[in-house]
RNA sequence: GCGCUCGUAGCUCAGCUGGAUAGAGCAUCGGACUUCGAAUCCGAGGGUCGGGAGUUCGAAUCUCUCCGAGCGCGCCA
């Protein structure tokens, strides 16, 4: 947000000061794009240091410390440093002064829900894509970490100031939505009184398609039966896919997931506007599709294979390995030529920023999509691909036995039945996404701190139960958020002087920081280890007060200290609760 | 055979896009409940960051090369 307080994101405040000093003392060109300003991981390094002597010494033909002498002599006339002090081999330790601390306080009082948005988005659009689960049954639990983690990265881009578009692509074009038509057609008969025995192998067995039958009846009677297969699929596939999609949205509610564009890829090659045949020509009229054939495959003998000439999209010149082909034989196009229509339609949409998040097994799909979309963009989009490792569904450790029968799998509306929306988005964010994750139904249900989604819940929690407490001697302590935080803004902040007190309030400044860096990199799980740092360090303070009574929050002769303490308490829940939101997850009051 | 991803404490994983002495949880051992809910906390031990080479002031992080695991490999989506 362009009028926001500098004094919001601490670090980027102290960053700036630091590039001011540097090129006081380098001169304008110099190149600052490496200076950072970061924790130093031993604390008694001081709040923050800076790298910037060594990064420039080089250009400044300088020794890295005394570079880094003179640029601390100029830091530490500066009104937020309290001290600055050569170290190692040329890092500058800053110490801050203890007003920064309450001051920080301040501004997360003062700030709310906003504290730690950031406006690196600048507004720019981008457009994610996730889930985009085939409409062809219920989601099964494997669809749940892509839609998670897409939705938590829309959410966190959101907060770091992106105009982000959510987005599902509808694989209903291939023959496998023709095989769900002809699976509720099945059911159409069988509603309509007809046995119809077991399901034949490679039709889709599962009962949810019960329903499509009878509605089939509902809307057309018996008609359908007297027509060929020509003849009904159209509408009866229409059906299904409509139906299927109400149930996976239905699914996505469960978990909090909510997308804003529905594309259908059927939708690509209507009549009168094919562009998928658009995007061939362009693609053909640019010189990067050519007819030719390719070396038979290498992983292993393919049956029926013939070597035949086709059109080749040419990927190799764009960083694939091989070039690949956009037409089948039966003159349909293949799924790749359908999705580079898609993803320049994206572009044509004005979305320069895509993300795209698809599960492991896609991962050899990743560099022609890149291939393709520089083709089409001529590199004016870039293209993010979030690989979703799989997910191993336990109970108590041991592997929860997915039955061979196909139709018969986890669905995900049982994983969340049983261990509830919480749990499934915190523990899906709570790992890289590039890692294989356990998730154990048993565990995560647990309320211990080996349950990281528990924990934090918890923390949230302690602080509101600080609040009540404090009621007793505080008694127009207000019930909302907003409004507490302001009847504690004015509280004497200066004197949370302990040092675990600071601790905390050091955390709440690397909040923005976080947030930030999350973005940038596509990756929330950051958050989720913020949160869990963050409930840590106050679950720590409170258990102090128990051995160290002066330390705890509520001391009932001195409400100076009293309001104080609360401040800090709402601060961290505040930030919690914050945090809590970008990711999905909810933030109780108490736990029950 | 090729491509992508991963390899960090006994186990499960972080490591802030190259920073200082690599951190948590579990497990093991030892402590703290007449409290602001101990649903928690404090402490100890435990590491050739898969092996090797390179890049530079500096590497778990970047490059290369081996080893090992997972995923994928014309007209499936």
């Amino acid at each position: 947000m362009a009028g926001k307080p500098s004094t919001q994101h601490l670090f980027a405040n102290v960053l700036t000061r630091v590039h001011a000093v540097c090129a006081a003392e380098l001169g304008a060109g110099a190149d600052l794009s490496r200076v950072v300003v970061e924790p130093p991981k031993d604390p008694s390094h001081g709040d923050m240091a800076t790298n910037a002597a060594m990064v420039l010494a080089k250009e400044a033909g300088k020794k890295p410390r005394d570079l880094a002498e003179q640029i601390a002599v100029r830091l530490r006339t500066d009104d937020l440093i309290a001290s600055a002090d050569v170290a190692g081999p040329g890092f500058i330790n800053l110490t801050l002064k203890v007003s920064v601390w309450a001051d920080t306080l301040r501004t997360v009082l003062g700030e709310g829900h906003s504290y730690g948005q950031s406006a690196i988005g600048a507004a720019e659009k981008v457009n994610v894509e996730y889930v985009s689960a085939n409409p062809t049954g219920p989601m099964h639990v494997g669809h749940c970490r892509g839609a998670v983690f897409g939705d938590a990265l829309a959410s966190l881009l959101v907060f770091a100031g992106y105009d982000v578009s959510r987005e599902y692509y509808i694989n209903d074009a291939g023959a496998q939505v023709d095989v769900l038509a002809r699976s509720a057609f099945l059911r159409y008969r069988e509603a309509l009184g007809q046995s119809i025995g077991d399901i034949p192998e490679g039709l889709y067995p599962g009962d949810y398609l019960k329903p499509v039958g009878e509605t089939l009846v509902a809307e057309y009677g018996d008609k359908l039966l007297t027509m060929p297969e020509a003849g009904w699929l159209p509408a009866v596939r229409a059906k299904a896919i409509a139906m299927m999609m109400e149930a996976i949205k239905g699914d996505l509610a469960a978990l909090n997931i909510r997308h804003d564009v529905f594309f259908s890829e059927r939708s690509l090659i209507e009549t009168g506007n094919n562009r998928v045949a658009r995007t061939i020509d362009f693609l053909r009229a640019k010189g990067d599709i050519y007819e030719g054939s390719l070396p038979p495959p290498k992983g292993g003998p393919i049956e029926d294979y013939e070597d035949r000439e086709q059109t080749l999209f040419r990927a190799t010149a764009f960083g694939d390995d091989v070039d690949r082909p956009l037409i089948k034989s039966d003159g349909s196009y293949t799924y790749f030529a359908s999705d580079i229509a898609y993803h320049r339609d994206k572009f044509e949409r004005g979305f320069r920023n895509l993300v795209d998040v698809w599960g492991a097994d896609h991962g050899g799909y990743v560099k022609r999509v890149e291939a393709a979309i520089k083709a089409v963009t001529s590199g004016k989009a870039t293209l993010d691909v979030k690989i979703v490792q799989l997910v191993k569904l336990l109970r108590n450790g041991e592997p929860v036995k997915m039955s061979k029968r196909s139709g018969d799998f986890v669905t995900l509306r049982e994983v969340v039945d049983e261990v509830g929306k919480d749990a499934v988005r915190f523990m899906m964010l709570y790992r890289k996404n590039d890692a294989v994750l356990d998730f154990d139904l048993a565990k995560v249900i647990e309320q211990s701190r080996e349950n990281p989604v528990f924990y934090v819940q918890y923390g949230h929690a302690r602080g509101h139960s600080v609040f009540r407490n404090a009621r007793e001697m505080i008694p127009d302590l207000p019930e909302e958020a907003g409004a507490r935080a302001a009847f504690l803004a004015d509280a004497a902040l200066e004197r949370l002087n302990d040092p675990a007190e600071l601790d905390l309030l050091r955390r709440l400044a690397l909040y923005p920081r976080t947030i930030e860096a999350a973005a940038s990199a596509h990756e929330p799980h950051r958050i989720a280890f913020y949160l869990y740092d963050l409930a840590s360090e106050f679950h720590a303070l409170w258990t102090r007060g128990r051995d160290l009574p002066y330390l705890r929050f509520i001391i009932n002769n001195d409400a100076e200290i009293t309001k104080a303490r609360l401040a800090l308490v709402q601060g961290v829940v505040s930030v919690l609760a914050s945090g809590l939101a970008v990711l999905g997850v909810d933030a109780p009051d108490e736990m029950r």
